[in-house]
DNA sequence: TCATTGTTTTAAAATCATTCTAAACTATTG
DNA sequence: CAATAGTTTAGAATGATTTTAAAACAATGA
């Protein structure tokens, strides 16, 4: 609770809950993504994130451990731009906003859009996930 | 419209409109793309069966090709997969079923799904898209 | 505490989709 | 046709991500 007088406790109970090993750079990167308040991160964005904290980690790791998140449920990888990949730390149900120009994904509750019922899916098939992507653009005055 | 007698006539006309030249490689692909139905194809499909029918055509130019098309409204860009990008035929409003096991797209009708009212878009941007994924599994038995 | 064992990290190379380059080719226009 | 601008292409380059294999580390239980 008190992550100013064990700052990795959280971390930790993340990662052994997980059944993670909670090594050095797992503990730092799971500091960085899950301290405070949700985030969308790119691997890129990650890494130069924990260089600036001082957490020597290979970009090898930084995708290792992303992955291995996302696998066990920790995150959500969001397909919104050809060619990058962008992690969300809030892996509940729910939209988000893209800003074309900026590149930054912004949640959307699940509760603020009202989706009607979804056609039969195709059979022999089953929902899995509904990802709805509301594109925005800078406002031409 | 008899496209047995004259078969790239079509064609031709969709790139004359679009203020495309018609060469030989931008035919042949165009009438590949909208000579029969919708379609979703990657690059790398579209220059196999661009292969199967004949056409000579590298894959810079499959390339080039499909984003000149989108450019011109043609072709829409969809994103579902990491890595890999697709492009629709089916340039109307409309969203999709994505099989996560096959990687096919398969269309939803615009009014198949009743969206509510979306959130405000965060100041300063308007909506440009909105995109709606349903992802789809084989039903576990 | 220490040795053992399996796991993780990493630098470096590899892969894969996509884009770029610059030279050869082609459609268009006069 | 000739001239010109636009197009195609092989091959190189790019950029994100994954793989490799060797070194570093965490866990376990004498
Ligand atoms: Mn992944
Ligand atoms: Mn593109
Ligand atoms: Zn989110
Ligand atoms: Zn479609």
């Amino acid at each position: 609770m008190d992550s100013t007088v064990r700052p990795y406790s959280k971390a930790y109970d993340i990662l052994r809950n997980a059944g993670l090993r909670p090594t050095r750079q797992r503990l730092g990167l799971a500091r960085l993504l899950f301290g405070d308040g949700d985030r969308h991160v790119t691997a890129e964005q990650l890494h130069a994130e924990a260089a600036s904290a001082n957490l020597r980690v290979s970009l090898a790791t930084i995708y290792n451990t992303l992955n291995q998140f996302s696998e066990v449920g920790l995150l959500r990888e969001v397909v919104v731009k050809p060619g990058r990949s962008y992690f969300d730390t809030n892996t509940s149900d729910h939209h988000h906003f893209f800003h074309e120009e900026t590149a930054r994904l912004q949640d959307i509750a699940a509760d603020a859009i009202a989706v009607g019922p979804i056609p039969t899916p195709p059979s022999g098939t089953c929902v899995e996930r509904i990802d709805i992507i509301v594109r925005v653009k800078k406002a031409d005055k």
